[in-house]
DNA sequence: TTACAGAATTGTAATCATTACAATTTTAAT
DNA sequence: ATTAAAATTGTAATGATTACAATTCTGTAA
C-alpha cells in the first residue's frame, strides 16, 4: 500500500521523464502520489502536506494536479461525482467505487483494459482509458442487509 | 439520434418498470432521456423542460435523476469533472470525453463490457460498469495541429 | 364531495469544490 | 547584482449540487 520513502532525487527524476521542472511544491505532491495508493482527493493531499510545508497553498496542489495529469505523470479518477481524486499512472487497471463507504478500489484485470483502445474507430486521439465499477465493496455489502 | 417522440404511456410504463411512481415531471425526464441520445447535463435537461413546464424547478430535476439513478432507469456519467451527465440505460457501451469540446460520443464495442463483471473478486456487489475515453474527439484532433 | 396524510414539487438559501486573478516570491540566466 | 520569466500564494469569485422548509398534489376513507 504504501512503498516507503522515496528519494527526492527519483521523484525528481520521475517527474523530468514527464516534462515537469521540479520544485519542492511539486515533489512533494508527486511524491505522495508514488507513496501512496489511496486515490486521495486534492484536500486530502492538501492536508498531509501542509503539516510538512506549512506554506503550501491549495491552489498549488491544484495547479501541480493539473499539470501532472497533462503530462501524463498522473491521471485523475472521475469516478467520484463529489470530488475529484488522483493516481500516479501504474500498469493498467480497472478502479471500484462504494457508494455507500466512498472507497476507491484497485481492480487488477489479467488482462488489462489497454486492448479496448484497437476497437475505436478512426480519427479518435486516446489519451486515457478508464475502468469504472460502481457498488458496493466487500465490506459494506455484507454490512448492508440484502 | 432522436428517437421521435414517445407516448407518455410508454414512459409511464418504463418508469413502472423500474418502480418509479409516474407524475408530470418525472415522465418529462425520463422521456427527455429516452429521445435524446446526448447526455444531457441537469441544466440543459432543464432548460429544454421549462419551456414546455414553465412551473418545473431545477431541484426536482435534480431529485428526479437522483431517483431514476437509484432505480436503474437512468445512469449518470461522471466522465466529465464539471458536470454530470444522464443516460438512459441502453446496451452497453463506453463513452468518449472530449476534452476540447467537452462532447461525450457513444462508443459500441463488438463484445460490450459485461464480462468485465466476471473478473471481480467475490464480495463486492456491482451496481453499474463504466468504459471511459477520454482524448480528442476525431473533428477537434483534425483542427489541433500535432 | 370533503378531509386528511403522505408524497412530490418548489424556491431559496447554504455548501463546497474548483477556478480566476493579482500580488508576491522564487528561479535561472546574464 | 539585475532582471525577466516562471512558480507560488491568498483571496475572491464561480457554479454545481444539496438542504430544507413551505407549498401543492395525490389518493384514500369517511
Amino acid at each position: 500500500m504504501k512503498q516507503n520513502k522515496i528519494s527526492d532525487k527519483e521523484v525528481y527524476d520521475y517527474l523530468a521523464n514527464h516534462e515537469v521542472k521540479g520544485s519542492v511544491q511539486r515533489i512533494a505532491v508527486m511524491r505522495y502520489l508514488l507513496e501512496h495508493h489511496t486515490h486521495p482527493t486534492v484536500d486530502e493531499i492538501f492536508t498531509e502536506l501542509h503539516e510538512d510545508i506549512p506554506t503550501l497553498s491549495k491552489t498549488t496542489v491544484y495547479n501541480t494536479l493539473k499539470l501532472l495529469v497533462e503530462q501524463g505523470a498522473a491521471m485523475m479518477l472521475t469516478i467520484d461525482d463529489k470530488n475529484a481524486h488522483y493516481d500516479a499512472v501504474k500498469e493498467s487497471h480497472a478502479h471500484f467505487f462504494c457508494y455507500n463507504c466512498g472507497k476507491i478500489i484497485d481492480i487488477y484485470n489479467p488482462e488489462g483494459i489497454g486492448d479496448y483502445e484497437h476497437k475505436l474507430p478512426d480519427g479518435y486521439k486516446v489519451q486515457g482509458i478508464q475502468l469504472y465499477y460502481t457498488g458496493l465493496c466487500p465490506k459494506c455489502a455484507s454490512k448492508t442487509k440484502n
